[in-house]
DNA sequence: ATGGTGGGCCACCCA
């Protein structure tokens, strides 16, 4: 039997943040982690201080300034492929392989994504970031449902910048016009996770009824004290890798360390 | 109803 622990993180700065990153991957003994936001280009990525750590298998797909995804890995991984999703080519999407895990004979892939947050007014005909988000979520269900056939074994992690859940959220009724949690995005969602009928894996670990959040804004005096977070980040699983994923944690203490970023690293263990 | 903070980069854009 494989033991590996997979994170994903919106890092918000992977240059800024390296002593960030390194403490956790330490600290949290992690295998395999998935970066949103680096915020630079391939070659500014600081590699040498993850490889001497043993994260010697890294794929980039980054960009000047804004967005970029990342995968860091101790074990070998392959680069299946990065999409342009939603008709405007920014780095947000990164497919790799881990080679050496298999399912039925087949490579799990890992999809990294950096889903749009959408900009303020929650309304396609006004905001075209807005717009760009919904389209980007319609060219993932596609992308997924032509797949549905002959799928591999596959986990999707990443910032979706959507809450899709009551419980996802602080307030529900007061974030339903709110872009992250209305309810247009939340149905788009929905249809990306019916694609492949994904499973929401952190939602198997924490009932419906209880909050889970993984964001905290940077705009509280005190996130933890005023404690509205949403749930923006997601760990999705094929239906083949139903019962691989045996536990998840919310990494809260990260969101108080250092010059934090404002999401919180999402953590799961998966038994192979 | 408003503005609050943070990162990249060097005027503002993005979250």
């Amino acid at each position: 039997m494989q033991k590996i622990r997979l994170a994903t993180w919106n890092i918000n700065s992977a240059r800024l943040r390296m002593p960030q990153i390194l403490r956790f991957l330490e600290d949290y003994e992690v295998d395999v982690l998935c970066l949103q936001e680096i915020k630079c280009q391939n070659e500014q990525f600081p590699q040498e201080e993850l490889r001497a750590l043993g994260y010697e298998h890294i794929a980039l797909n980054g960009q000047k300034a804004y967005h970029g995804v990342a995968t860091v890995s101790r074990l070998p991984l392959e680069i299946v492929e990065k999409t342009v999703f939603g008709g405007i080519d920014e780095a947000r999407h990164l497919n790799i392989e881990l080679t050496g895990v298999q399912r039925a004979g087949q490579a799990v892939q890992i999809h990294n994504f950096y889903v749009p947050a959408g900009g303020d007014v929650a309304d396609a005909a006004v905001n075209p970031k807005f717009a760009h988000k919904l389209q980007f979520l319609d060219d993932m269900a596609s992308s997924f449902s032509q797949q549905k056939a002959a799928a591999p074994p596959m986990i999707l992690v990443g910032d979706l910048n959507i809450a899709p859940l009551e419980n996802d959220v602080w307030s529900h009724k007061q974030m339903l016009k709110v872009v992250s949690h209305t309810p247009v995005e939340v149905e788009q969602l929905l249809k990306v996770a019916q694609s492949l009928d994904w499973i929401d894996a952190l939602r198997c670990h924490v009932p419906e009824n209880e909050k889970l959040f993984t964001w905290w804004s940077y705009r509280a005096k005190d996130w933890k004290k005023s404690n509205r977070g949403r749930r923006l980040d997601h760990v999705w699983m094929t239906p083949d890798l139903a019962g691989v994923c045996t536990d998840m944690q919310v990494v809260e203490p990260a969101r108080s360390w250092e010059r934090p970023s404002d999401h919180a690293p999402v953590i799961v263990d998966l038994e192979f």
